[in-house]
DNA sequence: ATGCATGAGGT
DNA sequence: CCTCATGCATA
């Protein structure tokens, strides 16, 4: 048992249309969709193709595997929403960015072969190797830290500086790698410039708190908490089913006794952090398969995608049905690893 | 730091 | 109805 477990395409497998808003009405009137929080309505919207399509999917060097013929095909489809952030810093990363981070390695990257990462204008030292891309977060983090800086902060420079602002969250995705390849690959360009800026540029915490000031938020849907108990419960279920149709959804939602609407999203975020963390890959460059039973492929890069999910070992939870707080609700199923030295602790 | 949510863009 | 980038809200 190995690759050979193809992907299920539960997708498609139901046409019966679930009633998809039956009850929901909780949302509230903001569905006018122009969002107030931000304060760049003057971003350009043109959609240049980018360079990485695959998620979690690191480059390697070339050295390492002769035989993959690479083929940058042309370009690509960036389905990427992300505007700014990929034009404005572009071109300089072409030439700035390498340097910086990992001076020994000059040649080229070789993207993942039957991934979707993929060229297009770019050249493809713009795809930094996963060592890199942590040695830079690092680099980041180290900076924001030696001139006081809030990711806040940095994600609020960036909207003043390039036209394109981040949330703290954000920020603090970025530097512990949580975002996938080619949204770091994004973003990489953008935190390399105020990197750099920031240098020479000491003091734009005025700028900030200025920005800052006009902060506001529109009205979201209250979170839900979901129990944890409950979370288990879907865990199984993602487990057995990590895209179940709108019938298995409305069950689900059903003997949980949540919403349906909240199910879906459950099962979105679910699928995103599946491939955030892949498994037997943690950020660390040493790492080895911390899962002895999993099946994924080896190789160099994660499986495709939509296997991913499915080397998850079957849950540790008796047979009886009788569900337990049995799972880490933190850093569950594949803890993990923190590539930094630095401890992770709260720095705002 | 992370869980749930939103919305654009894609089938 | 999905994926993906992103963020509000919260533990």
């Amino acid at each position: 048992m190995r690759t050979s477990v193809e992907r299920v395409n539960i997708k498609e497998e139901e046409d019966k249309v679930e009633s998809r808003f039956p009850s929901v009405q909780y949302y509230y009137p903001y569905w006018n969709n122009i969002w107030p929080g931000n304060p760049n309505p003057s971003m350009p919207n043109q959609q240049r193709p980018c360079s990485v399509s695959g998620s979690s999917v690191y480059p390697i060097r070339a050295n390492r595997s002769p035989n993959m013929p690479e083929v940058p095909s042309e370009l690509p489809v960036a389905q990427s929403s992300s505007s700014v952030t990929q034009e404005a810093a572009k071109k300089e990363e072409v030439a700035e960015d390498l340097p910086a981070t990992s001076p020994e390695v000059q040649d080229e990257v070789m993207p993942c072969d039957g991934e979707d990462v993929q060229l297009s204008y770019l050249t493809l030292q713009e795809l930094p190797t996963q060592k890199e891309m942590e040695q830079f977060a690092k680099d980041v983090k180290q900076k924001r830290v030696a001139i006081g800086f809030t990711q806040s902060d940095v994600g609020c420079t960036l909207g003043i500086l390039y036209g394109k602002m981040f949330s703290q969250t954000t920020i603090c995705r970025f530097e512990s790698l949580q975002l996938s390849y080619k949204n770091m690959c994004q973003l990489k360009p953008l935190l390399n410039r105020w990197l750099r800026e920031t240098e020479k540029t000491p003091n734009l915490q005025e700028l900030i708190n200025k920005e800052q000031a006009m902060v506001q938020s529109r009205k979201r849907k209250r979170r839900t908490n979901i129990d944890n108990s409950v979370k288990d419960t879907l865990e199984v279920c993602f487990l057995k089913n990590p895209k179940p149709g709108a019938p298995d959804m409305a069950q689900i939602s059903r003997e949980l006794k949540l919403d349906k609407e909240v199910v879906r999203v459950w099962f979105c975020n679910r699928r995103q952090r599946d491939k955030r963390n892949v498994p037997g890959r943690d950020y660390s460059g040493e790492s080895v398969d911390m899962q002895p039973m999993v099946n994924f492929h080896m190789g160099p890069f994660p499986a495709p995608q939509e296997m991913s999910s499915q080397n998850y070992m079957a849950p540790p939870l008796g047979s009886t049905g009788h569900v337990y707080h049995g799972f880490n609700h933190r850093n569950n199923v594949f803890p993990q690893q923190m590539p930094h030295g630095i401890p992770h602790g709260n720095h705002n």
